[in-house]
DNA sequence: CCTTCTACCTGTCAGC
DNA sequence: TGCTGACAGGTAGAAG
């Protein structure tokens, strides 16, 4: 999307409904139009545009949200996809005439304009799991005294950021810890344990595409294939690949856990 | 403040 | 071939 939308002028702003998961901002598509796209970003699993305005434009894409870009000379950025027009909810138009088309079937995704001085939830993020500023003692001053479960903490984006359902399940896993344990009472190299994993699965994750149970794809369009090297999510009575003890699952806060009652401790 | 629970919505799949 | 119910990669906001 950054070649396509940086340094360009959004000329029309096409809403086809009125709410997402929420109602759009007040006067949306005014709000955007004739703007410039200084900048593309990302923070956690939002999508943040800057625009000459000062207001920056948050984009969530929920579940099953994704973008379809359009145009004459997008050779390179086009694929083709089966994202079905009655779920085109956004359409953005560039000064170039190409498109960027929001799609989001269940509508779980979000979009908001928030002003320049104007506080956004993103300031009370935890770091990016990647970055250098996530450590096992970063971790460790997060998780003190809280007694949520370890596989709650790690879903809480204020304790990390960005880390979902299917990496959370597999970094306990490979960090050899049960997603029940309460989080803060974790021991020093237990914590350094799970960093390190975490980082590892979201690494060799990103290096396969991520993971296409269903709608992810990658920019170029291709399935990722990330799933295809799950240990546990998903796998429910399936061996344990370590020591073949069937695969567990259980629900927690609402959301299923895959483990291993025998190797997670 | 922290934790827990529910709501939001459509599509898919398993079981009958 | 229908029908029903469970479940899905996430987050906000209310309630306790």
């Amino acid at each position: 999307m950054a070649p396509v939308l940086e340094g360009r002028t959004i000329t029309r702003v096409q809403l086809n409904r009125p709410d997402l998961r929420f109602p759009f901002p007040d006067d949306f598509a005014a709000r955007i139009e004739g703007q410039q796209v200084e900048r593309l970003s990302r923070r956690a699993k939002f999508l943040q545009a800057d625009l000459t305005s000062g207001e920056r434009l948050f984009m969530h894409l929920g579940m099953s949200g994704r973008f379809v870009l359009a145009g004459e000379q997008l050779g390179d950025f086009t694929h083709a996809h089966d994202a079905d027009p009655k779920h085109h909810h956004v359409i953005f138009t560039t000064e170039d005439a190409n498109t960027v088309t929001y799609n989001d079937p269940r509508r779980f995704g979000f979009m908001e304009l928030v002003g320049p001085d104007e506080p956004y939830r993103l300031d009370g993020l935890g770091p990016e799991p990647l970055s250098n500023d996530w450590s096992a003692p970063d971790l460790r001053a997060r998780l003190r005294g809280k007694k949520t479960p370890i596989k709650i903490a790690l879903l809480d984006q204020r304790v990390v950021a960005g880390l979902g359902n299917i990496y959370v399940c597999e970094a306990l896993f490979r960090a050899g810890i049960s997603p029940g344990r309460g989080a803060g009472r974790l021991k020093v190299a237990e914590t350094e344990n799970l960093v390190r994993h975490t980082k590892d699965v979201l690494t060799e994750a990103i290096a396969a595409g991520g993971s296409s149970l269903r709608d992810h794809r990658q920019a170029d369009g291709a399935l990722g294939y990330f799933q295809k090297s799950f240990s546990v999510y998903g796998r429910q009575g399936d061996p344990c690949p370590t020591c073949a003890a069937p695969v567990a699952r259980r629900v927690q806060g609402g959301r299923s856990t895959f483990y291993c009652k025998s190797c997670q401790r």
